[in-house]
DNA sequence: CTGAAAGCGCTTACAG
DNA sequence: CTGAAAGCGCTTACAG
């Protein structure tokens, strides 16, 4: 490690081209007002010349500032650990963060409650945080929301899912349409030519409905433009107790013999898997995200693949793109769709989701 | 943004509380010599009492520390442009390291010349990095240029290819074996049951052939475990060239119709993709990395899917890691495998290397 | 073995 | 509109 050779630069430099004082530099530099258009563009100029760039640590240490990040995600249910990778995303942003100034507040709500995301909105609110990364997973009440943090102008980072009629720093997530057209290709690729394929929506959530619905429509196109015979049909099950689903899908697999795939187009694919190898059917299964319970199947054979979209980098990647935006350090795209990753037997172990 | 409370805290407090100067805390903290034992006993008892952790921006600011790290890589060829995507990686690190004062330096070598690896060596040690990130593909070459290395104490991250027998500070890079499991298995999900699997190494490299072997290995223990019928063979290939590949692969394919399957065991994958598209076989066809040839018929069809190992967060992470040693800010795993990415059609438009 | 002072490259009041 | 000074939390000579 060999030390920087010592030529004036930086602030000071600026100062003494400029013949004016470094303070005034700095006021140049970050737009504040108080400056004569005279000086402003002279001090400009040299900028350019120079191209120069602040030190960001010397700024960091001498503002001393503080920003205050809040992430409001869904809380991990018994139900699903499907959040608790997006909350261990944004906890590796934050040990990372820490040296450099940056708290996180975390406002957790159910996923079943409208009324607990719209309580964890006002507390995250009253917390005057400067930058919000936010799962918006109740249409109406995230609109509501968003147009309070829009008066305040706080940047927003959606993960998970979409708004796209909110404005927002940046969307990070999937992309549903395109994984379902991988999961159709992945059954095409692997089951029977001729073999019937259904596709299991397990949800209780309108929203949830509607994102279920457009992987099935990537799912369903995929096979119309490849022109194979798979014939597709669809079950819906409102309910997510494990014996409402057995019922249901029994029926459709006894009424039809010929289906020899399964694609769930949730994360709720171990439900079907449970029941596919209670009555020992061997049908080709797929479905989403890297969870315990999914990955046991996996490991069991009853689940060939899983899909799944880095949900931990969602959380990392929102919450260092709002550092970055809050330290002028570079701005994020609009939208970022993650990798869609295939997860099967013998990849799993060395997956960071 | 809100500022600080200001309390007393960092080497200043430690050394109210020590009745010693700031100069002697920093002494301990780095562990520097020409301190009483009692001092430095005391001292280090504030610390851990206060659980102090030293402002590492201060610190960087302070010490105009410039670290300088070295990429030693293989330079991207004609034949494949598989090296660009580490050297991506490392440069993504060098953008976002260059403000804390870490510059890059690069050295190429060729693929198919150990003298000019020892070249890039030569450079390398007199540029006298503080950290060097090496792609050890000549294995005798490498360890000679380690034992120089380990003379001066700098520290080493390996990507793309281990050497066990070198001391590094971290491998970053692929697990052969699983990955050739997963060829294995992604073929027995998709191909016909009763068809034959070819296994296609093509390399002019004995240290490459090393790699590809152990694959294979992968590839061939997955079907004697799961004890599939299927038949496998070998063909290897020592020249690289279009045409030598295409004698030796028709001829195997005509002595024995029966092959549904082949796995390329790494990136020439393209070379197999394009005959078996000149000669109209419908064969299912995989293969490694996201190369641009490759693409190319994972688009037509000729290649049913690629096994990636993200040689850009190699290069990456590689990097971050030397850094992030250098710095102190905390030490990586010995040993990180990379995920093992299956790349198809309908995923690859959103895969980052 | 230890301390006091200067300085890293910025920002922040405060004074004018 | 502008400048001079103090300070962010460390490190680095230098003096003793």
């Amino acid at each position: 490690m060999k030390m920087q050779s010592k030529e004036l630069t930086g602030v000071r430099e600026i100062a003494r081209r400029a013949n004016v004082s470094i303070g005034t530099v700095d006021r140049v530099i970050h737009n504040r007002k108080g400056v004569s258009v005279q000086t402003r563009e002279k001090i400009n100029a040299i900028i350019e010349e120079l191209n120069f760039q602040p030190n960001k640590m010397a700024s960091l240490l001498a503002s001393k500032k503080n920003v205050r990040l809040a992430v409001c995600i869904p809380r991990t249910s018994t139900e699903t650990d499907y959040w608790k990778y997006p909350l261990n995303g944004a906890m590796q942003a934050e040990a990372e963060l820490e040296r450099f100034g940056v708290n996180f507040s975390y406002f957790f709500y159910d996923l079943d409650s409208e009324k607990s995301f719209v309580n964890a909105g006002k507390l995250l609110l009253k917390s005057g945080p400067d930058g919000i990364l936010l799962a918006p997973s109740f249409v109406e009440e995230s609109l509501l929301l968003m147009g309070k943090i829009k008066k305040k102008g706080v940047p927003v980072v959606f993960i998970n899912a979409d708004l796209p009629k909110a404005e927002s720093l940046s969307y990070i997530g999937p992309e549903l349409y395109q994984s379902g057209r991988l999961a159709a290709q992945l059954i095409s690729l692997s089951a029977p030519p001729a073999g019937h394929v259904l596709v299991v929506n397990i949800s209780t959530n309108f929203e949830e409905d509607h994102h279920l619905k457009r992987k099935e429509q990537g799912f369903r196109q995929f096979f119309e433009e490849t022109a194979t015979a798979h014939e597709i049909h669809t079950l819906h099950i409102g309910k997510t107790k494990s014996n409402s689903v057995e019922s249901a899908l029994l029926d459709v697999l006894t009424n039809d013999p010929a289906i020899k795939a399964i694609f769930v187009t949730n994360s709720r694919v171990s439900v079907v898997a449970k029941i596919l190898q209670k009555h020992h059917r061997q049908i080709f299964l797929i479905g989403y995200d890297f969870l315990r319970e999914n990955l046991h199947y996996l490991e069991t054979g009853h689940i060939a693949c899983l899909i799944c979209q880095r949900p931990q980098e969602q959380g990392y990647v929102g919450a260092m793109a709002l550092y970055k935006h809050l330290f002028k350090l570079g701005e994020p795209d609009k939208t970022v769709y993650m990798p869609i990753d295939i997860i099967t037997r013998e990849n799993y172990k060395f997956y960071k989701s």
